[in-house]
DNA sequence: GCTAAAAATGTTTTT
DNA sequence: CATTTTTAGC
């Protein structure tokens, strides 16, 4: 394809010397379709990767093909959608080429426009010390001016935090006005549209004075910034004059704007996705972004690949079956050039115990076969379906990492401690002054505002603090005051002024939680580990709020030492581009998987269905599906016993129906 | 205006 | 069922 004669200057830079000078060899390590993606440089790319099709391969061959082009390693832009996916791929990059490609910029949308915020999000009057909420600030901060609203006193009922804080993100995810979203998504409750509109100029005021981001406005005011600010613009696509995007199907609109944006003053941008894959649209992404992108960018080349290297073809058969029944049909069915394996297995199982028992019993056998833990997951619709399954494990020894659902960063004693850290990095930071100051006995929400606009009127808070006027609360002040004093300088690492914060909070920590302090202090002492690693504050804090660990709470890392490795549990949605030798699949029942709440909704059923096929396309050898019977859920009065619509029709050819039986497995 | 105890509520997935 | 909101008491 014959690239465009004005845009040929910026191409001709990085035509190659010539084939056999790579020191990769490029067309023995790809077939043909990656191969085409991995050396397809310039202009526009769209990259459709089916599961397993060694889409990842793609990309880290077209970083090393990229840097080994001469191309400056600072000068590309990998976004991905963890920043743990971008780090791999970059190490695998080095591994292949050499060090060069550990510079290349790689993360997130979110790390990125954070990255760029801090440096010149100054023409938008964000300072660069502003603070990043996550959802929980949020949630503070909309409550907080709920009452100062003195909406919660109408007698008519009012929403909750929670589900306020979803309409406000929503809104932005879906590019939609407030006023229409409540019309068509949250019809009952059309009587506080009014005052839930003057919530949210209230809450986007509030975050504008007090330097305070969300998630979402890190992405809104990145896109404003390249909009507004020709000049920044300009520099930006000028730095990274190679874009990439994985998991595309996954963007939304806000995203795919930016890309846009960045792009537009080379069109040297490569996406990559796969429609079929598309999990996470009730955070507003768009699998049609796919398709758009072809409009977005009108030269842009197309590249399929469709030939899977990952899966037995039994799998894919089964894999293939879940997503043919697409309302929509994506037309693909994925191969393997491989032969052999075993149909995959749908497990019923008496009782969620049994099917705890039938995991256990079957990762021990598999241990035996020779399959090392860190080859197999289970996998799951909700945090909450792995509980059973996790105390079983425990009892047979069997060490697990856990991934998704709740993460030990959102309790509160570390959100706390990381309280103390946010106000000394960014004095302005109205929602932690307000978390630091209720910690102090006999302050409550009334005191604690007094308070911090006292902080706010002087310069240095410290002295604000010191100089407040004489209440019950007086000496706690005061040791707050010193504790800050203490942590401003910046000579101190954060390990330091962390464990200073602790030694200050303990005593706090056993008053509030008097029945179960130990534990707590346990994740605090976790968390002293995890901030060792840290040269700078700022950076300690943003990642926390855009990475933060993954592992749930503590004591689970005590056996990592087993040098056997972990066994992996897993929301499907944190399994998103990762694999296993041996995948299970628990809960799939109608009404856990698909979940309930989605039933009613067409789209939303469409999710759950690609959800399904994702967790099933995990799985390279082995694949379990098992559902209970006879659950009887105490929210719904019902009981749930049917297998997940999903694979209830599929015939036995494709997937063996076993009924579990006490100590053998039987066919049925 | 704060705290602690009683009542109601609504249950997912994540940057 | 555990968290969050409401209410009572200090």
């Amino acid at each position: 394809m014959a690239p465009e004669p004005e845009k040929y200057a910026l191409r001709r830079e990085l035509v190659p010397p010539r084939e056999a000078t790579f020191r990769i060899d490029y067309a023995r390590a790809l077939n043909a379709a990656q191969y085409d993606a991995a050396t397809s440089l310039a202009g526009p790319l769209l990259v459709v990767a089916g599961a397993g099709t060694g889409k990842t391969r793609a990309l880290v061959y077209r970083v090393a093909r990229l840097v080994e082009s001469g191309v400056d390693p600072a000068g590309i832009l990998l976004l991905t959608f963890t920043r743990r996916a971008a780090a791999e791929m970059l190490r695998r990059a080095s591994q292949l080429l050499d060090g060069r490609c550990e510079r290349v910029a790689g993360g997130t949308f979110h790390s990125f426009a954070n990255t760029v915020l801090r440096r010149h999000g100054a023409a938008l009057g964000i300072a660069p010390t502003f603070t990043i909420l996550d959802r929980g600030d949020s949630e503070d901060v909309i409550n907080l001016l709920r009452a100062r609203l003195g909406l919660d006193k109408k007698e008519k009922r009012f929403p909750r935090k929670q589900v306020i804080g979803e309409m406000f993100s929503m809104a932005v995810n879906k590019s939609r006005a407030l006023a229409e979203l409540i019309d068509s998504e949250y019809p009952h409750l059309l009587e506080c549209a009014a005052d839930l509109l003057e919530l949210q100029a209230h809450y986007t005021a509030y975050k504008h004075e007090r330097q305070l981001l969300d998630y979402d406005d890190l992405l809104v005011k990145l896109r404003d910034l390249l909009v507004d600010r020709e000049s920044v613009r300009q520099r930006l696509s000028q730095q990274y004059r190679f874009v990439m995007v994985d998991e595309y199907q996954d963007t939304n609109a806000l995203q795919a704007e930016i890309v846009h944006l960045l792009a537009a003053a080379h069109d040297n941008v490569m996406v990559v996705g796969d429609e079929a894959q598309s999990i996470y649209s009730f955070r507003g992404a768009n699998f049609r972004n796919i398709m758009d992108f072809v409009t977005w960018f009108p030269t842009a080349r197309v590249i399929k690949l469709e030939e899977n290297y990952r899966s037995t073809q039994p799998i894919l058969n089964v894999t293939n079956a879940i997503i043919s029944r697409a309302r929509e049909s994506f037309g693909k069915a994925l191969f393997t050039p491989k032969t052999g394996g075993d149909a995959p297995l749908l497990v019923m199982a008496e009782t969620e115990q049994f099917q705890s028992r039938f995991v256990c019993q079957r990762i021990l056998e598999l241990r035996e076969e020779g399959v090392p833990l860190p080859e197999i997951a289970v996998l799951f619709r909700s945090s909450f379906h792995s509980f059973d399954l996790e105390i079983e494990l425990t009892r047979a020894g069997i060490p697990f990492v856990k991934r998704g659902g709740f993460k030990f960063i959102e309790t509160a004693h570390i959100k706390d401690v990381l309280a103390h850290l946010r106000v000394v990095a960014n004095p302005r930071d109205a929602v932690s002054w307000h978390r630091v100051l209720l910690l102090l006995e006999g302050v409550g929400p009334r005191t604690s505002e007094e308070v911090i606009s006292c902080i706010f009127a002087g310069a240095d808070p410290a002295a604000q603090l010191e100089a407040f006027p004489r209440r019950s609360f007086h000496v706690e002040l005061q040791a707050l005051a010193g504790l800050l004093r203490r942590i401003a300088d910046d000579a101190h690492t954060p390990a330091e002024r962390l464990s200073e914060v602790c030694k200050y909070y303990e005593p706090i920590l056993k008053r509030v939680h008097r029945e179960d302090y130990p534990k707590r202090l346990k994740d605090l002492e976790h968390f002293a580990a995890i901030a060792m690693r840290y040269r700078s504050l700022q950076s300690l804090l943003t990642d926390m709020a855009l990475e933060p660990p993954t592992d749930s709470v503590g004591d689970v890392l005590a056996s990592a030492d087993d040098n056997e490795g972990l066994l992996t549990l897993s929301t499907v949605h944190s399994a998103k581009g990762l694999e296993w030798h041996t995948v299970f699949i628990i809960w799939a029942v109608d009404g856990r998987f698909p979940s309930f709440y989605n039933l009613n909704n067409d789209d939303e059923m469409e999710e759950e269905r690609r959800l399904m096929y994702v967790a099933a396309t995990r799985a390279k050898h082995h694949l379990y599906i098992a559902y209970p019977i006879n659950i009887y859920d105490r929210g719904l009065g019902m009981v749930l016993g049917k297998p997940s619509r999903f694979v209830d029709d599929l015939s036995p050819e494709l997937l063996r129906k076993v009924t579990l039986v006490e100590d053998a497995a039987v066919t049925g």
